[in-house]
DNA sequence: TATTGTTATACTCTATAACTATA
DNA sequence: TATAGTTATAGAGTATAACAATA
């Protein structure tokens, strides 16, 4: 089989990578309902307290409806919850619930675990090399 | 704004790069309507004369019914035919129109573009390195 | 006027499962 | 029986645009 100038592209590898990355991913987490958008999102709302909606769109880099979407497939699964804002009558204050909380430390630990699974091949100095590239990206 | 245990892994330093590839990819193509499995279709079909459909899932890694709809898209886009297969009449013998041969020409070129655009921070070597890296994932 | 969250709508990408024609 | 392509269905992820409430 030929891949033509595909095989040439810093983009396809990209991209051939992260698609055997996210079904490790979801073999690992799907038994929680976890996918990279849902766990970049509890981490991101268990770091910041009592994030708005909108400033959690900004820091994944989706927009304001696709966040709405994130929260309440979340909100569903019983792992994030709206409070209201101390200081805005629009706005909600994002915040893990004690079952979140709790099963961070579970989904935190697969995800270290997937994350080694998927670099075994590469030395520490490897895979700090390639975080280092790939940030030189974009 | 704090990512916690984001910042540590490979893996969400791909998502973050695909996501900016991603998107300068859809700046750059988005006016021929090709997206990134469409460029992968068309080049693979382009290397790989008469392939089946089957063969394109495969080389793709993506389900059948997956590429059924990527050709169907194509072909309504009127750069990819299917014609009778020779030796199997279940099969479809994939190929490139004429209009989707001169279009190759373009999108390839916008597409060399868009890649040495991305990687433009980094030099050739780091560019066969982050190749090599990548490669070694998964 | 501008911003916050929401909803409506739409499109891409992907999968599984059942179907038909053929091998 | 098995394979090739298709369809039906589902779900995630994303976007834009319009809206009500609030700033």
């Amino acid at each position: 089989m030929e891949y033509g100038v595909l095989d040439k592209l810093v983009g396809y590898a990209i991209r051939r990578a992260q698609i055997r990355i996210y079904q490790d991913f979801l073999d690992a987490l799907g038994h929680l309902a976890i996918t990279p958008p849902r766990f970049s999102a509890m981490t991101i709302i268990q770091c910041n307290s009592a994030m708005k909606l909108t400033e959690l769109a900004s820091a994944m880099g989706i927009a304001r409806s696709g966040a709405v979407e994130v929260v309440n497939s979340l909100e569903k699964l019983g792992y994030v919850t709206r409070t209201d804002s101390a200081t805005d009558r629009r706005a909600f204050a994002l915040a893990l619930t004690e079952n979140g909380k709790q099963a961070m430390h579970e989904i935190t630990a697969a995800i270290e675990d997937h994350d080694a699974r998927i670099s075994a091949r590469l030395t520490k100095d490897e895979q700090f090399e390639l975080r280092r590239l790939l940030d030189l990206l974009g």
